[in-house]
DNA sequence: GCCCAGGTGAAGC
DNA sequence: GCTTCACATGGG
């Protein structure tokens, strides 16, 4: 039902044109379902053929054509170089993977699901997002992030048809929420660690531009200063927000993966877990956890085909 | 009813 | 240090 991964010529392409509603990019080995259906963002939805969803300030629709993707918007846009940052267009995708271990899992791994990226999405956004994460799933997740959306953020033109469409609420705003503004849309005991942040990033305790400076350690010791946040949640920002590769987020999903396809019939603690990833992805380990993790969900949905 | 979900923080050894 | 538990809420 969904696309899957195209072939076409490479980048790169200019970003600035005269202001236009459409835009038609080439791509390749591009699988867009995959890659926003895998739990790095939560706000895209499949519609009438096309990907829908909002970027910043913009209400976007993505539809996946056999050479290109075309992309449409609410309003004229000059740069669309916001969208090819986000979707990542000018990564060279064929060269990173020839840098992830050559080992059954990960060639598994790649093959079920060729083509799923990782975007590069608002660090503040990101974060407030898998703040609301812990311990619920991506369907949950969703629904959280939607019904903040609708009450915080601001509202944005969509093309007549479809439905309204809202910005990501900023920092700002949600500081000035109460926690049981917050609790009413259903995230429980995520409220006060996300009043928390909110309230340190508006009044610039936290600054979350300035970790993009930062070498990954540093930053991720900064994320994890924040109430709410640990290891985990920290690793999805620092890879799916600042781009930083290398970083890791073990979950249930991936932690289940590594035992079951590394470690059969074999009794490994945690340390050893970290340890192991520590050493053995390379550079773009993030890549490697994406596609451990989407494989892991794939091969439920098979075996087990709910959702 | 029971178990689990892209975890974290605090309390207990 | 490591292990255990509470924390809201909804889907299967």
């Amino acid at each position: 039902m969904h696309d899957k991964s195209v072939s076409s010529v490479a980048y790169p392409v200019c970003s600035v044109t005269s202001p236009s509603r459409t835009q038609i990019f080439p791509i390749k080995d591009y699988d867009l379902a995959a890659t926003l259906t895998s739990g790095q963002a939560f706000r895209w939805r499949f519609e009438e053929q096309s990907w829908i969803g909002v970027i910043g300030q913009y209400w976007v629709r993505l539809r996946l054509d056999p050479f290109s993707l075309t992309a449409e918007t609410s309003k004229p846009v000059r740069d669309w170089s916001w969208l090819i940052h986000y979707l990542q267009l000018d990564f060279d995708f064929t060269q990173m993977l020839l840098t992830l271990p050559d080992d059954e899992p990960i060639r598994a791994a790649t093959n079920a699901c060729r083509g799923l990226r990782l975007l590069r999405q608002d660090p503040w956004e990101c974060l407030a997002s898998f703040i609301l994460s812990s311990t619920k799933q991506i369907v949950q997740i969703q629904q959280i992030v939607e019904l903040l959306c609708q009450r915080f953020g601001q509202p944005l033109a969509t093309p007549a048809a479809f439905s309204p469409a809202y910005t990501f609420p900023t920092a700002a705003r949600i500081a000035r929420a109460t926690e049981t503004e917050l609790r009413a849309c259903k995230m429980g005991f995520r409220a006060r660690y996300l009043l928390e942040v909110a309230r340190l990033t508006a009044t610039g305790q936290f600054d979350p531009i300035r970790l993009q400076q930062l070498p990954v350690d540093l930053a991720r010791h900064e994320l994890m200063r924040l109430p709410g946040v640990g290891p985990k949640i920290a690793d999805c920002v620092l890879l799916f927000a600042y781009g930083f590769l290398s970083a890791f987020p073990v979950d249930v999903w991936v932690a289940k993966a590594l035992r079951q396809l590394y470690f059969p019939r074999r009794r490994v603690n945690s340390q050893r877990i970290q340890r192991f990833v520590a050493t053995h992805f390379g550079p773009n380990a993030g890549y490697a956890q994406q596609y451990l993790f989407h494989y892991m969900r794939v091969k439920r949905k098979l075996i087990d085909p709910r959702e």
